[in-house]
DNA sequence: TGCAATTGGTTTCACATGTAACTATAACGC
DNA sequence: GCGTTATAGTTACATGTGAAACCAATTGCA
């Protein structure tokens, strides 16, 4: 009440603490996609991570998806389940490793793949083109030191 | 399968894709700080978020808690009323507005508010600790002008 | 071989979260 | 005043999610 506490107390000022900047960021940026694209799609933004993924990389398993999506097994058993389900990725078992899944976009994969990312894509363009290409480029720079080591250790999930 | 593929599908590179960069970076932070100390003080994000509010504006309804923290109204109301029961918030009603009601921290709150406080900048600065100076400086620069207009229209929730 | 430890993947449980519906109070129009 | 509309906040429902337990196949190793 008294500002004397404010003193004493010294809160933290949300608005301009970093964390929190970057969680308000990322929400709004991975909610303007999903809103625009993937829900129309039916398609949860795991799932998309993992279609992006296998359209790079044919014939991974989950395991190696869950490593190039940053997300956890479970995540990645769920999303391909719905993806399996759907016709958008095919699954076989490994030849010689009955545990193994090799995975794959199918036709409509891709046809839901090529409707997607490029609207993805323009939405990145977007963001971009509200930086001066100075900005765009310490951008780069900045969460490529930011995400260097710390990217492999821990773990990221939910939204973007 | 065949590298055409690859070509005429142009699939995206997620882990050069901005916005999954900017998720990935979110998370790890907010996990970061969520691991080390909230946890322990069995304090979740969002209700961080209402305390830190709450230390610096003393009296403010829930809805004002839910524009300042970006968070939705029940998300609030669901932290608050964590918070109550907890001991950590005092909740009066608004003379003269028997739908408002009037938050403060308590003295627990504010011994909680005091052991968090300190902790998070000091993730933050570890954190900012591994840019350069002139880093540090675009990256604010650069989180300003995209946060500028957005953080109003949308709403950020979840992590941080 | 044969059994313990590991690994790929799924299921279960508890909990967080968003949307929509709902209650209660207040403001507005007449 | 009185009905309509708006606002503060909570509850309900459906869904997403992580941690841990779990199953099945494989590897390591005696």
């Amino acid at each position: 009440m008294s500002p004397h506490q404010h003193l004493d107390h010294a809160p933290l000022e949300l608005e301009n603490f970093l964390p929190y900047r970057l969680s308000i960021l990322s929400n709004t940026v991975s909610q303007g996609i999903a809103n625009d694209y993937q829900q129309r799609h039916d398609l949860s933004v795991t799932e998309w991570r993992v279609m992006a993924v296998l359209a790079r990389f044919e014939g991974l398993s989950a395991r190696e998806v869950a490593e190039r999506t940053a997300m956890d097994k479970v995540a990645v058993s769920r999303a391909l389940a719905r993806l399996v389900e759907a016709g958008r990725v095919s699954r076989d078992t490994h030849d010689g490793d009955k545990r193994r899944s090799v995975l794959g976009l199918t036709e409509a994969g891709w046809k839901v793949h090529d409707e997607v990312a490029p609207l993805a894509r323009a939405h990145e363009r977007e963001l971009l083109a509200r930086l001066e290409p100075e900005e765009q480029m310490w951008l780069q720079r900045i969460l490529d030191k930011l995400l260097r080591d710390r990217g492999n250790r821990e773990r990221g999930t939910g939204n973007g």
